[in-house]
DNA sequence: AGCACGCCGACT
DNA sequence: GTCGGCGTGCTC
């Protein structure tokens, strides 16, 4: 029997809501972060070290095989975001360290050492003369004609060589120098808002949360650019977030011009587990000054970590939507204060999150109102829908202003966020509508290669050529998709070139950046496009802008709606115009009137931002109140139902529970699907109030028979 | 999450 | 008669 404080705490790397227990190694114990290889069940995986503890009564504990780490891979601040992560999230701790490691570490590989760099070693000399092997061969000459290789730059096909010429004691490694970092100055002026709003930023010090609110065009690049500078300079290093893959190129390419190609590098879920892993540890290692990533590089170590940055901190890509549901803007903030470093949190059209935020004093705010280069901002105007047909959803004045602009040489914008040709298919005879056998949802019709398609779970089938239901032929499409629109549009305009963007025609990597340039090319256009048009590129050839479908937005059952739709349409706007050609915006609607499209006529974020928050602290919505959802899943809708059911009847005094109801989407990919929505007055009160509840919930007999999850914070429904 | 065990449908 | 479908339960 061991004692009884004697034992290895470990979370495995799988969605357990459960410590295990080891024997202490005979070496003793080990610190808390150090990955190990354990038995478990009836094989055998990779965990982390938690600390030691209490040994479980009544369980005979087993030696843990192999200890993958000399030391700790991630620091104490790191490790503490991590457990905040599980305990604000209710999430499994062994899966919230999966998802926060590389996959490569996560899977149990060494951690490589990028400090090291290699040189020919006397024996190595030696085999030079005798060596066969074409690789070897290479990488022996390489290492003799550039004296010294770091692994980071030795061409992927000449790594194994490399080891194994270490192995042999034909190479040997020294400490590489980290590379001096050399600043470039800033080619632009900065106009007056943005040596501000850089003077307090430079200024700021220790844990400091700042929204920097800039108009498309200000320029926030730059000041981010220029915020960072002597912070870099000082020996620092910049953790840069953004949304979405695509955004990091250009981003990369601002940061690798001013601060060098080698200081600078990107993280996101696009590179291979090797790529990943070497930026991972390079940076772990303080090789790199500046990491641009995606969600989950939030979690990238850095140890003179001294600003983080989140541009476009409002985007709903933040938030993971599957396993954990974390919020990697919201734990950037987290880990800036643990690291007692400043946040810059950027955007033209912030979330309401933060917009409460600095109401409450909790943030501080810099505007930047002035567009850079004199450009204007877009002009926005309503298309009253009355009655009038309209041809593919398009109707007859947005045509007319679509050939008034082509006509003047310019190109036009159409957004419309529906792949697709049509969002449904039906029997002009009898009314069946064609629904996903495994959703419930209608099937989108793709018409381009004749097939259905749900947009929720992988089914898909042949366009039918007959109503099941009575066998009419006389099939007609519901509403309007992105290829409806390309088709329509060709029709009236056949001279013109028409772009679709949306994921359907964007196959492949290159795609969008084809697209982008041609567009460029300033010659009369037409792009018809969903959410991608949104972010980031600048079309500045555009000059009218076309919201099709502006009253999805209006009247959604997620109470965010309006907060997207209002988003997306200045998002949108954003994209158009320059300087000597401004742009237009012009939003069809059935309803004109709408409180909230009246605000938007103005063309400002602040206004209709501010009365959406004040709808939201009225309703005793987020960000007013903190909200949680309990989702569950089972085949039968029985079980689902007893599951929430038995939850709420156990929730703790204080919390507020609702429901259940069904969820938005009722059934998806053959489960049967409800919600109860959690609420309590302060995130803080929520978070202490979801532990007691889950405790609970986990002891409850119902739940076996479902499979259930938490959303803390949810951003879709 | 894996993985083993166990109990019912359509195959050699 | 088996092969394998996935529903259920467990992992220090
Ligand atoms: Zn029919
Ligand atoms: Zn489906």
């Amino acid at each position: 029997m061991k004692h009884e404080t004697s034992c290895l705490q470990v979370a495995i790397f799988a969605p357990l809501r459960r410590i295990f227990s080891y024997a202490c190694p005979a070496s003793g114990p080990l610190p808390a972060g150090v990955r190990v290889r354990v038995p478990f069940a009836s094989g055998n995986r990779i965990a982390m070290v938690l600390g030691m503890g209490p040994c479980p009564p009544g369980v005979e504990v087993k030696d843990i095989q192999a200890v993958l780490d000399s030391t700790p891979i991630l620091d104490p601040a790191l490790q503490r975001l991590i457990a905040f992560g599980a305990a604000y999230y209710q999430h499994a701790i062994g899966d919230v360290w999966a998802t926060a490691l590389p996959a490569a570490l996560r899977k149990g590989q060494p951690l490589p050492d990028i400090a090291a760099s290699y040189h020919l070693s006397a024996a190595g000399c030696a085999a030079l003369q005798r060596v066969r092997g074409k690789r070897q061969r290479a990488l022996l000459d390489a290492l003799q004609t550039d004296g010294m290789l770091a692994p980071a730059t030795l061409e992927a096909g000449l790594r194994p060589a490399l080891r194994e010429a270490v192995r042999r004691g034909w190479a040997q490694a020294v400490a590489a120098p980290i590379p001096a970092l050399r600043c470039s100055n800033s080619p632009f002026h900065l106009h007056q808002e943005q040596q501000a709003a850089v003077a307090v930023l430079r200024a700021a010090q220790g844990f400091s949360p700042i929204l920097l609110q800039g108009v498309t065009g200000s320029g926030k690049t730059e000041v981010y650019l220029e915020t960072l500078r002597p912070r870099l300079e000082a020996g620092g290093q910049a953790l840069v977030l953004v949304p979405e893959i695509s955004l990091t190129p250009q981003l990369l390419d601002r940061f690798a011009q001013r601060f060098g190609e080698e200081q600078v590098a990107a993280l996101h879920s696009g590179q291979s587990d090797g790529e990943r892993l070497r930026t991972w540890a390079a940076a772990r290692e303080g090789r790199l000054r500046v990491i641009i990533g995606t969600r989950s590089a939030v979690f990238v170590p850095l140890p003179r970590l001294a600003m983080i940055v989140v541009d476009e901190e409002h985007d709903p890509s933040f938030k993971q939507q599957t396993g954990w549901h974390y919020s990697a803007r919201d734990l950037a903030i987290q880990r800036a204060r643990l690291e007692g470093c400043p946040i810059v949190l950027g955007s033209a059209t912030p979330s309401l999150e933060s917009l409460h935020n600095v109401d409450l004093g909790r943030y501080r705010t810099i505007h930047l109102r002035q567009r850079a280069g004199g450009a204007q901002a877009p002009a926005i105007a309503l298309l009253p829908l009355r009655r009038q047909g309209l041809q593919g959803g398009l109707s007859g004045p947005l045509l007319g202003a679509c050939a008034a602009t082509l006509a003047a040489g310019n190109q036009v914008l159409l957004f419309l966020n529906r792949r697709g040709y049509a969002p449904a298919l039906l029997c002009h005879d009898c009314g069946h509508v064609f629904h996903c056998p495994r959703c419930a949802a209608a099937l989108i019709w793709h018409r381009r290669d004749a097939r259905l398609r749900c947009h929720h779970c992988g089914h898909e089938e042949r366009l039918p050529r007959n109503c099941p239901q009575c066998g009419s032929a006389a099939l007609i499409s519901a509403g309007q998709g992105t290829e409806q629109l390309e088709d329509v549009l060709r029709e009236r305009f056949p001279d013109t070139p028409i772009w679709r963007v949306d994921r359907d025609a964007l196959r492949g990597r290159e795609a969008l950046e084809n697209v982008v340039r041609e567009v460029r090319r300033d010659e009369p256009a037409i792009l018809v496009g969903t959410q991608i048009l949104a972010k980031g590129h600048h079309f500045p050839a555009v000059t009218l802008v076309g919201i099709v479908n502006t009253d999805q937005g209006l009247f959604s059952a997620d109470f965010r709606a309006p907060e997207r739709l209002l988003q997306t349409v200045l998002q949108v706007a954003g994209r158009a115009g320059r300087a000597e050609r401004p742009g237009r915006v012009l939003l069809q609607t059935h309803h004109p009137e709408h409180p909230l499209l009246q605000a938007l006529l103005q063309g400002d974020y602040s206004a209709p931002a501010a009365a959406l928050l004040a709808e939201r602290v009225a309703a005793g919505l987020p960000p007013a109140t903190a909200l949680a959802v309990l989702r569950a899943e089972a085949h039968q809708r029985s079980r689902v139902e007893a599951f929430l059911q038995g939850a709420a009847a156990l929730a703790p005094a204080g919390l507020e529970v609702s429901g259940p109801l069904p969820s938005l989407l009722e059934r998806r990919a053959g489960f049967e699907r409800a919600e109860l929505w959690a609420q309590a007055g302060t995130r803080a009160v929520l978070q202490r109030l979801l532990s007691a509840w889950l405790q609970a919930l986990e002891a409850l007999p119902q739940a076996r028979q479902v499979r259930w999850q938490i959303d803390v914070d949810p951003l879709s429904f």
